[in-house]
RNA sequence: CGCGGGGUAGAGCAGCCCGGUAGCUCGUCAGGCUCAUAACCUGGAGGUCGCAGGUUCAAAUCCUGUCCCCGCAC
């Protein structure tokens, strides 16, 4: 049994934290971010992982930068043998790393040194990987560059989106901590550096990166539109309005005629089918400013979508 | 009190500004056409217009309140 300090701030953190417990260590202290005004209405609302750990009674501290002196000493007097961070959204200083004697553990969502940075499960799928998995780590204080531990692969399949991505790594993720911490204690963890000359990287993705740009070919706008699934969401214009593109899947059987250029629509009344800069892409789940969700069937019957129209990048 | 949009038939939308018979596409049901069809034609069913008040001869439409949903920003 550890003495841990778990860290964590996002629903990818969770199984972990629920792991930690379960391997019968003792949470000493629950650390995630601040509450924060969010959403509409920007009421307070406090992380996935904070709920949590409520519910399971642990105790919940909440710093505005955990490497300010004042908590890094709170850090010091709860004495952990070992911090893991999962998802917590702050960097952390030499200060903090240096604490446990065992080390920070750290779980990241790719194969490292693939996709390091903040969002790892979002670039795998804009990137087209056909696989990604998740490593745990000792932190170290670079960007995702700590020696590897253990690390899973996990097939990515052509209908993912970062959120069912997400949904089948994070357990995966809590299984290798569980072991992580296993070998922690047994003193048998494995050190595996990482090649830095094939270190890629996946920085946190901004409302520019969901925007649809028409020319691209279909497997690459689909990965997009996946990719920026739920977070920052897949934006393209029609007819002057903006329109969220929550799945899409490529449509091998259509011809794309040579007077149709990248957003015509082919087919607007089964389906919603439309041109790229190579192959064609069916929208099939989509949503306009201030509604609901609908697949593409109902977007073309409710907006009057005509087969020759076309659909527009953002301005 | 961050800004804004919306709740109209099973689905998606229009109508609202400028009150006056509830409309479109799809689905559904019946019939027809066809070798046949997801095609086409004809006809039908299906809606207390989120809820509660108010104004009015008359409210989906204007006013007030309330519940729910959503986009942006964060």
């Amino acid at each position: 049994m550890l003495d841990v300090v778990f860290m964590g701030t996002a629903p990818f953190a969770v199984p972990c934290l629920l792991a930690v417990v379960r391997e019968g260590h003792r949470v000493l202290a629950v650390v995630t971010q601040p509450d924060r005004p969010h959403g509409r209405g920007m009421k307070l609302v406090g992380s996935a992982v904070k709920e949590e750990a409520l519910e399971l009674g642990l105790p919940v501290l909440q710093p505005e930068k955990a490497s300010h002196e004042e908590f890094v000493e709170t850090l010091r007097q709860l004495a952990p043998q070992c911090i893991v961070v999962v998802a917590y959204g702050q960097i952390l200083r030499p200060t903090v790393l240096e604490i446990p004697p065992l080390g920070c553990i750290n779980v990241h969502g790719s194969l490292l040194p693939e996709l390091r940075g903040a969002a790892p499960i979002q670039w795998s799928i804009i990137r087209g990987y056909a696989e990604t998995g998740v490593t745990t780590m000792f932190m170290d204080p670079g960007m995702d560059t700590g020696d590897m531990i253990l690390k899973e692969a996990l097939a990515i399949r052509p209908e993912d989106t970062a959120a069912t991505l997400g949904e089948r790594l994070s357990p995966i993720g809590a299984a290798l901590l569980s072991e992580t911490l296993r070998l922690l204690e047994s003193g048998t963890a494995p050190r595996v550096p990482q090649d830095a000359e094939a270190a890629t990287y996946a920085p946190m993705l901004t409302r520019n990166h969901g925007a649809l740009d028409w020319r691209e070919p279909a497997a690459a706008l689909r990965n997009r539109i996946h990719g920026c699934n739920p977070s920052p969401g897949a934006m393209a214009r029609w007819k002057g309005s903006t329109v969220k593109i929550w799945r899409a899947e490529m449509v091998e059987d259509v011809e794309v005629p040579p007077d149709s250029p990248p957003g015509t629509v082919l087919d607007g009344r089964e389906a919603l089918v439309v041109a790229t800069g190579a192959g064609a892409l069916r929208l099939l789940e989509l949503q306009p400013e201030s509604r609901g969700r609908v697949d593409g069937a109902a977007f073309s019957r409710g907006y009057r979508v005509q087969a020759g129209e076309t659909w527009d990048p953002l301005p």
